[in-house]
DNA sequence: AATGATACGGAACAGTCGTTCCGTATACGT
DNA sequence: ACGTATACGGAACGACTGTTCCGTATCATT
């Protein structure tokens, strides 16, 4: 993450996505070398999605119509390339809890917004497989966009316990928990989106204050 | 599963554990073979249990204190062995259901259950792991002792539907994707005991019966 | 105790995958 | 158009891991 090369990956100031188109140390990227950069990055979001992080980086590289050099030149490492892929999922995930934690109605931004993180981490493999691994070394490699989603999330579930929609006794931490284990519940490649909404709400509905029990 | 050597791992009438000691067909084991046998699965189990499935055959082997050759004597492969494990587990599961499944109170019958195979499902890696990767081949594996499964908690969660404790309609699969989702969610390596029950608790507030909403 | 069948141990094999290296091709400045 | 810095492609390397093979050790039988 710290040893990029020039025009690599690392975090110059794309706020959106892409690459940047220069630097301001070093000479720009050559039109071929920016062309492939962001040729590998769709191919690897793409193969990273469908197959999850087990796929050898030979499939990225063909997916991407790319050798395996070229490849490595731009991302010095299989987990640079992985890493790559999963903060920019988590910092758009960021950027739908932000939407959310101005919604007029809390209960529901927080349902909305559990409903979108399930989809999607059923969707993407590595994003799931990312939060599956929790622990090992996760929460170092993503700890700035991790910690973002966290704060987010937080303010939601905040947001919904005063307004009387969800258990005051609910940690944050829990609700990612449970949405994550909740699209492992799911068979990933099922593709069921609806059955995945129904655990979803089931969830949701643990989440409810006591009423009676 | 079928091509088992005289006297290895196959079904041969072994209803709680441990191989069976002769064979109708061939000479009986040899006493160090068995012993290796049984040593093998133990050791199995135990690392299967910590290190999951992703673990080398001869961090096995080495735990047995036993050769690479006399553990693939004992299971031609390493899926063998895996299967082997993960099918004891699973009948172990089935009969823990089949104890609840004539409780009194059919509502606790299902929590105290779910609440079990939560724990299980946490404690050992290869479960976890097996129900994770539900759809690979999994369901081919353990076709059997799956379906067994299905049964047993099938009926208690009708048990729990009549009783008014659970929203009548819940599909017993859903009951299974949400605990091993749970599990997945509290990280498996924290021992987290407490924290994996609460979030149970949170997804069996989720199945009672909508009041209200 | 002797002998043949059975089982053991672990070195060696084969396939896979991440990574490196370097000769060749391409883009950019003059 | 030319020359040089930059980037490309893919063969080759090394580490890892499932599996096989065979010389040796152990058990069971007489």
């Amino acid at each position: 993450m710290t040893d990029v090369r020039a025009g690599s990956s690392g975090a110059s100031g794309a706020t959106a996505d892409g690459p940047a188109t220069e630097r301001a140390d070093a000479r720009p990227m050559r039109a071929d070398a920016l062309r492939n950069h962001e040729k590998i990055l769709r191919a690897a979001e793409e193969v990273f999605a469908t197959d999850g992080v087990m796929v050898p980086i030979d499939v990225v590289a063909e997916r991407a119509g790319v050798g395996v050099g070229t490849l490595y030149r731009h991302f010095p490492t299989k987990e640079s390339l992985y890493e790559a892929i999963v903060t920019t999922r988590l910092t758009r995930l960021v950027a739908t809890a932000d939407a959310y934690a101005v919604d007029p109605e809390p209960g529901l931004a927080l349902e909305h917004f559990m409903r979108e993180f399930a989809q999607l981490a059923a969707e993407k493999q590595d994003l799931f497989e990312a939060f599956g691994q929790m622990g090992i070394d996760f929460k170092a490699h993503f700890a700035e966009p991790l910690a973002q989603l966290m704060a987010r999330v937080d303010v939601l579930v905040k947001r919904a316990i005063e307004t009387g929609t969800v258990r005051g006794d609910v940690e944050t931490e829990d609700i990612i928990r449970l949405v994550v284990g909740t699209c492992h519940a799911a068979g990933h490649s099922d593709a069921d989106a609806a059955g995945l909404q129904r655990l979803v709400s089931i969830v949701i509905a643990g989440l409810r204050p006591t009423e009676r029990w």
